[in-house]
DNA sequence: ATCCGACTGGAATTGACATTCCAATCGCCG
DNA sequence: CGGCGATTGGAATGTCAATTCCAGTCGGAT
């Protein structure tokens, strides 16, 4: 038993640390399916009673793995993120972006992405923590562009909530193609025609 | 064993299809991981030896459903996706994507896409076959683009290739995005934000 | 009519995996 | 010091999936 009210001691964490980290490291490499506990267990170098005792179960461990996922997202892209208030600032994250893929050949695409596919039709409660993760996620886009239609660098016309929505999908599928075509291609030109679009509303 | 050479006779035609139609069907609802031969072997009323009669593993019917999903796809939208090559066309195209995701509750995603992202990084064959088909249905996109240009209904600087392949992947993630909120709003939000890009080449 | 290969049924095999259990430590709190 | 819960190890359990085997049947070609 574990998840609700569990007790996690400074003993305790670093190596729950450890399974988590493990776990979405594999989760991202061959997916959710194509990791098994026991992989885990010596990916991690725990026994399988730890495992149990932290999340629970599997799908306990899974849902600990998009929350460390989102948050390692959020956190890696934070400065950016929080600044996309500029045509400029939208380059430069679009551009990290393509430079996180080539450092790893285009393979594994978006690290959220990559278990929402594989886990929205079959695990409601994951779902859920997926919906509030790109919640997260879009926030800042939306904010960004609120900003710069505040400021008047984006005309009225401009609906920063429909754009960031978009800006997110663009980026989902340019990572998709991209991870299937081995090529950064398709997000740089996905990515880019969004900002385009967005520059549409320009003053 | 079978695959290759496979003589298939017309007895055995309708049951192969009867197995893919099944295969392809549950793997869409629940994954390539959550469908297994059992799974398949009862929503086809078809025996193991059957199906390991006509794919050999469980591999070789995963293509087959790649397959299959592909060519149903491009049958289902031939005829407007011959002919993609006005705003109008586009934006039917876009709602017929649209009713087809409310007609099923925002369940399921894109038929391609899911296969896709499940088997990127653990199937190198699969991911062949899902290369060939994403440019099997970039094609037809990329034609209808080109024949606006060259009609000048879109300036020489708009690139046709490009614009295909950020219209797909804004499908994709459209899709995924909508899959996860059950909502269509994002789908709509991204083809959209792609089509109005397009549509600021227009002369 | 017969013959060969496609086709089918169903049981058997093998292995892996999720999960449980029990018995041991370990460290803080009083 | 004593205890209690957090923590750990490692084996055991039970299920289920992928695949194989072994016969049988069927239909078209000779």
């Amino acid at each position: 038993m574990a998840q609700p009210g569990r007790e996690v001691t400074s003993r305790g964490r670093p190596t729950r640390d450890r399974i988590v980290r493990a776990a979405a490291e594999l989760m991202f490499q061959k997916g959710v399916g194509g990791t098994s506990i026991p992989d885990v267990q010596e990916a991690a170098g725990v026994s399988a009673s730890q495992i149990y005792h932290y999340f629970g179960d599997k799908q306990g461990l899974v849902r600990a793995v998009i929350a460390h996922q989102i948050d390692a997202t959020l956190e890696k892209q934070r400065p950016v993120l929080d600044s996309l208030d500029s045509f400029e600032a939208l380059e430069m994250w679009r551009d990290g972006a393509i430079a996180a893929q080539e450092a790893r050949d285009c393979a594994g695409g978006c690290e959220i992405g990559s278990l929402a596919g594989e886990l929205v039709e079959t695990d409601p409660l994951a779902r859920e923590d997926l919906v509030a993760a790109f919640n997260r996620w879009e926030a800042p886009i939306r904010t960004g562009l609120a900003r710069m239609r505040e400021r008047g660098e984006l005309s009225a016309d401009a609906d920063p909530a429909s754009l960031a929505t978009a800006m997110l999908a663009a980026v989902q599928g340019g990572l998709l193609l991209t991870q299937i075509r081995r090529s950064t291609v398709p997000l740089y030109v996905t990515v880019t025609a969004v900002i385009e679009h967005i520059r549409s509303f320009a003053t």
